[in-house]
DNA sequence: TTATACATATCATCCTACAACTGCGCCGGA
DNA sequence: TCCGGCGCAGTTGTAGGATGATATGTATAA
């Protein structure tokens, strides 16, 4: 039995594809854990490509650790709790593609991050965050660069919290970020007020040169939401003035 | 040239122990971002394997956004901040340290969280919540039904808040969690204050139900602060009361 | 009944060949 | 000299077969 993978225009690879294919299955709950595959063969055939394609598939989804496979067995669906590592995809992220959850997800993270950050930094981290403030500033119009320094700015805090759980997931909602900024430039004119932007930058290093937490998380709350806004997302009032006081 | 890989006793297999060491040699930084790889045929000359194992040593890699492939030319080492996911392995928990930081991050995702869900949720969401809470109270001691049901409690908390970006990372975390519990299970012998568990859990329950923020972040980080201190890890004071009122 | 040997199924690895794509240089014409 | 088309070499992507390694079930013999 041949079935076509979802034939779209793309040209995505087929290990991806079959991989994404398996991967729903699992995932949706069709596989439950400690059920068998198919074998290699059968689902070569079932999707009408090669083994290798199939074993590459399979590759892929053991280093998500969702699947297990025992040479002379098969290929097994493991259960959550006993994966060996965890992968979260921007795919997975983008289906909803809503700008305002983004946001608020990145005040919740930033916002502590600042905090943290005033409590723990040391002068090394304050060079590098100052180092991509300067990067920042340099720039006169809104640009690729300003962004990439920009985007520095708010990881460097996050790596001066000493947390790397931190430092990842930020690093990883700025990538995000960055993209869903790219994707508002083409729907909306920006407003490309640099100068306003810099001055919030400048307002969360001082507060964290001054080791101030709440200083430095209010500062980063209030950067954030008018970050938003300058993207055209406006935050639920509540959480934005949220514990600005403690 | 071959080269021989890493010659531990383990059978590992063949395109993992590949994978591994190329992804050392970029964590470590012997291979800039941007920098392209030997071709599949050097490298299956270099490791001495065949090329089929490269490429599922590669197509991991890839799964990881480590790298890119072009077709025609060549496998590039990409920049980790324009990765496509974020993964963490199970064995980086037993670092010394990282239970820690690994619940400083959930304090912070979890505490806003339950704030948000206090003000956001439906009777829908409170339901489900509820039946986590009752499966959590049946268990008499803190087996392996009583963590799902737990665990559950929270992603339900998570999901409540209407936010799908902080339900994945939410779920993301608690996965962790719960691998860590199992390490910590055979490290040092838990206490089983389940009642004092399901105390903490009935108090964020009330406070949801009651649509009262403030409560349930206050509730969610005492209750966080309580398992860290149940698997063997204090969290830092300053942070744990932090912003309890506002 | 038990234990050993065999047959089978399956994954792991290797191999060769070809297709698809890219980059670059060569070559002919204006 | 300049320029554009065209083919060639190199690289990844896919196909398919062959063989080795390993686990599982089965049949046979003591």
């Amino acid at each position: 039995m041949k079935q076509r993978l979802a034939a779209i225009g793309t040209v995505e690879a087929l290990p991806h594809r079959v991989a994404a294919f398996l991967s729903r299955e699992i995932e949706s709950g069709e596989l439950n854990p400690g059920t068998r595959l198919p074998t290699e063969q059968q689902l070569s055939e079932k999707f009408g490509v090669s083994r290798n394609v199939v074993r590459e598939a399979i590759a892929q989804l053991r280093a998500d650790g969702m699947i297990e496979a025992r040479q002379g067995v098969g290929v097994f669906v493991l259960a959550p709790e006993q994966r060996a590592s965890i992968r979260i995809d921007g795919e997975a992220l983008k289906a909803t593609g809503n700008m305002e959850r983004l946001f608020e997800l990145r005040c919740i993270l930033e916002a502590e991050s600042a905090a943290l950050a005033a409590e723990r930094r040391g002068q090394e981290h304050l060079d590098a965050i100052k180092a991509a403030l300067d990067r920042m500033s340099g720039e006169e119009r809104w640009e690729e660069g300003s962004i990439d320094a920009d985007l520095l700015f708010h990881r460097e805090i996050a790596r001066a919290t000493g947390n790397n759980y931190i430092h990842t997931f930020i690093s990883f909602v700025c990538e995000q970020i960055r993209r869903s900024i790219h994707y508002a430039r083409l729907t909306n004119p920006l407003h490309d007020l640099v100068e306003v932007n810099v001055g919030e930058h400048v307002r969360i290093y001082e507060a964290l040169v001054a080791g101030d937490p709440t200083a430095a998380e209010a500062a980063m709350r209030a950067h954030i939401v008018g970050a938003a806004e300058r993207v055209g997302v406006k935050l639920p009032a509540s959480r934005a003035a949220h514990s600005t006081g403690r």
